[in-house]
RNA sequence: GGGCGCUUAGCUCAGUUGGUAGAGCGCCGCCCUUACAAGGCGGUGGUCGGGGGUUCGAGUCCCUCAGCGCCCACCA
């Protein structure tokens, strides 16, 4: 093909141009014909898209492209599909905000119901299949937003192989792997303390939490002696919680309540009298040494009422606020009691615990000032107000969490996977040692999987939650709240000796943890599923390796008693220009798009691949301006060799400096493969554009007066024929980090895309001194310093010059002699043997 | 409290078996060289966080200290 090249190569409108030819083409497409072995799968992250799009939507998914593009490269079919993570509590949140209504399954469906255009200033209740139909539509909207993203970026996904976690396959194998996990005894539901969103109105995971330092006080509060016993002085934070106290709790060493053990001791306020205990997790050190417990106040406080078999007083509601009546307390309490936890009812706990520090003013059973402090406290990582935990009936899938052997079988399976970097285990490691409950999947929402299950109702009306019935995986997916299980008409629904369905949704994690069985087509597509699973590697962000990444591990574990792929590579965070994490409540989300406008595509992608795995990046302007300049240079680069070419054809490569470079090129081959290997992509770019500008710079400029020469002539053949290997091995290296610039300047004089041609190998290479090219270009280097300081042009003549080096580099110069002279505008040259290189020489007068 | 990572030129960062410190940006100077002036060429610039050790030789290995960031932890 005889190359065609525009007068004037540009990047403008490469998206466009290639974006539409790769789609028209199929250049992604993945061919299902092709063997396991022959495959290369990827387990992309289906993003959230509820949230918003910044830089860190870019970062990894470009890094994991570039991968996937050089795996491409090197005869590897591609399954690389993406997905996006659409259910749960984000997009319902978002759907809140964004129509201005509120889910409240009581209500019944208003057929004409139609969302406002502004949300107004008080939310709308609606009912829970509109409210659902809202979050369907929005997220149709959020993921064109997302597609277009990605494709603006080059990512080279199958498009046709697009799912999202609410979609009709996930919802079934979901609901698959559920049923079965339920069967094996690794699913089960338990009524039990839970951690609380009480503004989402929710249980929520140990994965889903964050400590955050909160602002609090160390209130002393007197409880009373009884029998003559003398009064305890304890401190706690929460002092609205008397109302719930069970016990108190020192540790069992401790002198200064030895003789107190066993001994009763009466709650201020109420009167309620209760027990004084030893428990090792008590700490001398802390407050007064012992502590209130309450049912609950914190995670401590459920071990010891679950270890000292203590009564439940419960007096925090679902809503966040004291119940209407107080707890069973006993008989023996205060007068006032009553009155005083009428004080409480219908209160959040802030508004108790002012009030109730006033009443214990009032009783003079507050010791001294409350004394402030900061601790941490447990946040639902999405939420404004602290945990609270009441008692709830849950689903629950083991993870190890209370089981220390699954939990090693856990660290082993995440010794198998091969993490890059490395390092990244350790958070795997600690993650899975620190685990204290199992996985609770069940969440009180709405716009998620449905848990696959009903419950019969005894005669009375009350639900039989240890016999739930079971669909058939052959009606998978199912909705229970209209779905009916087998053997039920639908007027049995609710009514005695009838159903109900189970009212909760599983977590999105619970869904998004099978993203391997659901791309592969588990149970759907046996055949696919064989020529794809368990996957190759799995991308993602450091934030989610204890949710997503051991999720899946323990879904693969449990279904397929397998990792469900071979490798991961970690990414690092992005930060803002000024190398702070980003977040949107500091206002300081850099978006991409007005970036990708402004530099392009490759600009982009040549800073994302810049990030070194698994390290921290800054949003960098000035890198994204080097990968354009790059790109530009590329273009030119090519424009010239082609030109050259063109005017007369490639000859037998003989000349020794183009058979260095080739040698040095090929070096850079070796290098380059092999870091792509151990997904370190940034190194294969830096290597690759080291050796680029070394090219353009230095054996360009070198060889060009001889590339020039005429058809017949050897030397000029040997040069053409150098410059042409060079340009297509280079222009193959760039082609995964940037894919428009290279698949422009391919195209200009190959056949078909660069994406799917062949990653260089050595066997396009001719051997080669390596000295030549490395003496030559120091050489040159010297001689175009002597003109600088001279102030004159690089085209300024040279009458003589001598160059001093040792004498094998001199002898390797000397094969290129021909070269210098020229590139240097040299008349006559010297050589004189020394220690290290120097040049000297005698600049014409431009006057003459 | 436990763990991991980072600390190299003014800035952002490379530096993979230990062998005379690198790139880009910035800055200074030069060059309108027929691939490239929204370019190119040349240059300035670092006791490689502090201390100790191993070695003929350490940015690179070991110990220790400090600062920054992150992860985990039952956080009255």
């Amino acid at each position: 093909m005889s190359p065609s090249v525009p007068a004037k190569p540009t990047l403008d409108g490469l998206e466009a141009k290639w974006a539409a030819r790769w789609d028209a083409d199929h250049t992604y497409s993945f061919d299902r014909t092709k063997t396991r072995e022959q495959i290369f799968s990827i387990d992309t992250p289906p993003p959230t898209v509820s949230g918003s799009l910044h830089m860190g939507s870019v970062f990894g998914y470009v890094q994991t492209d570039t991968i996937a593009r050089q795996r491409r490269m090197l005869g590897l079919e591609l399954f690389y599909p993406m997905g996006w993570d659409d259910n749960g509590l984000a997009t319902e949140r978002r759907v809140q905000n964004y129509y201005g209504v509120r889910c409240d399954p009581s209500l019944p469906v208003d057929p004409d119901f139609a969302p406002p255009e502004k949300p107004g200033d008080r939310e709308i209740p609606i009912a829970r299949q509109s409210f659902v139909d809202l979050c369907d539509r929005l997220v149709v909207e959020d993921e064109k937003k997302f597609e277009e993203l990605w494709r603006t970026l080059g990512l080279s996904v199958d498009w046709a192989m697009t799912y999202s976690t609410i979609g009709e396959r996930s919802r079934r194998a979901s609901q698959r792997a559920f049923l079965r996990m339920l069967a094996r005894d690794e699913a089960y539901s338990a009524e039990a303390p839970t951690l609380w969103d009480v503004d989402d109105r929710t249980a929520v995971a140990q994965a889903e939490l964050e400590d955050r330092e909160t602002n609090a006080a160390y209130h002393s509060l007197t409880f009373h002696g009884v029998d003559g016993g003398e009064n305890i002085v304890i401190e706690t934070t929460r002092p609205e919680l008397l109302p719930a106290c069970v016990a108190l709790v020192a540790h069992p060493d401790d002198a200064r309540f030895a003789g107190r053990f066993g001994q009763t001791v009466r709650t201020p306020l109420f009167g309620v009298s209760v027990p004084v205990l030893a428990h090792p997790l008590a700490d001398p050190e802390k407050g007064s040494g012992i502590a209130m417990i309450c049912t609950f106040g914190d995670t401590t406080d459920v071990v010891w009422w679950r270890e000292l078999q203590l009564p439940l007083r419960n007096v925090m509601g679902r809503d966040g606020r004291f119940l209407p009546n107080p707890p069973e307390w006993g008989t023996d309490v205060d007068d006032a009691a009553g009155t005083h936890y009428e004080e409480l009812a219908g209160k959040n706990a802030k508004q108790a615990q002012r009030r109730i520090v006033e009443l214990l003013a009032e009783t003079r059973e507050l010791v001294g000032e409350p004394k402030p402090i900061t601790h941490p406290v447990k946040f639902y990582e999405r939420g404004s107000r602290p945990l609270e935990i009441v008692t709830s009936r849950q689903w629950y899938f083991r993870n190890g969490g209370r089981d220390q052997s699954l939990r090693e079988t856990f660290l082993q399976r995440g010794a198998e996977l091969r993490w890059h970097p490395a390092h990244m285990r350790q958070r795997y490691d600690s993650w899975v040692e620190g685990l204290n409950t199992d996985w609770l999947v069940s969440r009180q929402r709405f716009f998620g999987v449905p848990i696959p299950v009903w419950y019969p109702l005894d005669a009375a009306g009350e639900p039989q939650w240890d016999a739930p019935m079971l669909p058939s995986e052959d009606r998978l997916p199912i909705d229970p709240a209209s779905d009916l299980p087998e053997g039920f008409s639908a007027d049995q629904r609710g009514v005695p000796t009838g159903f109900i369905a189970d009212a909760d949704v599983m977590d999105t994690w619970a869904t998004s943890s099978l993203t391997p069985q659901i791309v592969t087509g588990w149970g759907d597509d046996d055949d696919l599923f064989g020529r794809t699973f368990p996957m190759d590697l799995r991308p993602q962000g450091p934030e989610i390796i204890r949710t997503w990444l051991f999720d899946t591990i323990v879904r693969a574990h449990f279904e397929h008693g397998t990792l469900p792929w071979r490798d991961t590579a970690i990414n690092g965070w992005v930060l803002d220009p000024d190398r702070k994490k980003m977040s949107k409540s500091k206002g300081n989300v850099v978006t991409p798009m007005p970036l990708l406008e402004k530099h392009g595509s490759d600009a982009i992608r040549y800073w994302a691949a810049s990030g070194r795995p698994g390290t921290d990046t800054a949003v960098d302007e000035g890198q994204m301006k080097v990968g354009r300049r790059l790109s530009i240079k590329l273009l030119n680069a090519s424009k010239f060799v082609l030109g050259v070419i063109s005017e007369a054809p490639a000859g037998e490569i003989t000349e020794p400096v183009d058979r260095s470079m080739l040698h040095a090129l090929a070096v850079t081959v070796t290098e380059c493969t092999d870091a792509f290997e151990k997904y370190d992509y940034a190194r294969a770019l830096e290597r690759a554009e080291r050796f680029f500008w070394h090219f353009c710079d230095d054996y360009v400029e070198l060889v060009k007066h001889r590339a020039y020469g005429a058809a017949d002539d050897p030397g000029a053949g040997s040069a053409r024929g150098a410059l042409s290997t060079a340009l297509s091995v280079l222009q193959r290296l760039f082609a995964p980090f940037l894919v428009y610039v290279g698949e422009e300047v391919w195209s200009w004089w190959q056949e078909g895309s660069i994406h799917r041609s062949e990653w260089p190998t050595l066997t396009e290479f001719v051997e080669g001194d390596p000295l030549v090219f490395a003496a030559t270009a120091a050489a040159m280097g010297a001689i175009r310093k002597v003109k600088s300081d001279a102030k004159v042009s690089m085209r300024a003549e040279i009458t003589q010059a001598t160059v001093t080096d040792t004498e094998v580099r001199l002898a390797a110069l000397e094969l290129a002699r021909r070269d210098v002279l020229a590139a240097g505008v040299i008349t006559q040259l010297d050589t004189v043997v020394g220690d290290a290189l120097a040049v000297t020489a005698t600049l014409a007068d431009p006057r003459a």
